[in-house]
DNA sequence: CAGTATCCTGTCCGATACTG
DNA sequence: CAGTATCGGACAGGATACTG
């Protein structure tokens, strides 16, 4: 996979994931995508926001290369937007976002579940250490600067990448 | 885990989770107290926002049950900020994010990481069903109206929720 | 040090109108 | 149907000044 966001180097990942999903409307945009939807008119529907601002959503998303900007029509030109592998490999931020949300509520209280569609079986997902099986909630796993750290960035780990908050 | 986040029934939860982890500071900030930052000069140092802004974003934090203010000095009163129960559940929000970066990128091109603070090693995490063990982003997984759904969430899935867009 | 208050600019975003 | 163009209000957010 190729990284098609326009980033500097050295830069917080967390921040760069941001500038692409860190938009309200970009990610209720997404969400309607891995339902399927694709086009303008679906999406608008769905969300319920401006023409005008659905354009400049969707085109900083093919910018990005999340999604791509396809005709399936001619005279007049008509496209559809599908997502890029990109663009799908961003499900698991999204369904880490909604399990966050419903792990709040009762089953009986969700508004939208993830569910394995082999079985029906509604899925409580899980962010793990592949490696060990572990969530990483577990205090065990901290952030810590990486080899292309910036001074800054380094700096501010610099001695203190143990030095967690208490996590009870 | 109690939920503080005020929002009405049957809402989808990607937006409850956008209203509390959509703005571009508040993530930065959370990442800061994931670091074990607590105090109003070392999140405006490290991130680089003004007074106000990071004012108003704190109250937000504390409002919706993710930090809380304690005072940790009298005469004058000083306050530092600390994660709830609620907030560090936040954490694997915030690593899949980060890893969805990094994914992108080889090992050596990585400003943060996620790692075992027990090992040192750094952690590639994935997003599964602990039922299975499969990464959501398998296309088996999907997107569908929960138990609480609404109208207008119910009526948009109906029908269509074996409907998917092709995976590859 | 830990904020509060005020001003100012840029941007988000809905509303509306228009086009092929 | 799938947008583009324009307008205007609300608000994000930096800069600055002020407080105990």
């Amino acid at each position: 996979m190729t990284a098609h966001v326009r980033v500097e180097d050295r830069e917080c990942p967390l921040s760069t994931t941001m500038a692409v999903v860190g938009e309200w409307w970009t990610v209720l945009i997404l969400h309607d995508c891995f339902d399927g939807f694709t086009r303008f008119d679906q999406f608008q529907a769905n969300i319920g926001l401006s023409s005008s601002m659905l354009t400049a959503r969707l085109r900083t998303l093919v910018e990005n290369g999340i999604l791509t900007k396809r005709p399936y029509r001619e005279r007049p030109v008509r496209h559809e937007y599908l997502l890029t592998e990109l663009g799908r490999s961003l499900r698991p931020v999204l369904v880490a976002m909604a399990a966050w949300r419903n792990a709040q509520l009762a089953p009986e209280e969700r508004a939208m579940i993830l569910v394995d569609t082999g079985t029906g079986r509604e899925v409580e997902p899980a962010v793990i250490d592949p490696e060990t099986g572990r969530h990483v909630a577990d205090p065990r796993y901290a952030f810590a600067a990486g080899p292309a750290a910036g001074e800054p960035m380094r700096s501010r780990y610099a001695g203190r990448e143990r030095q967690l908050a208490p996590e009870s």
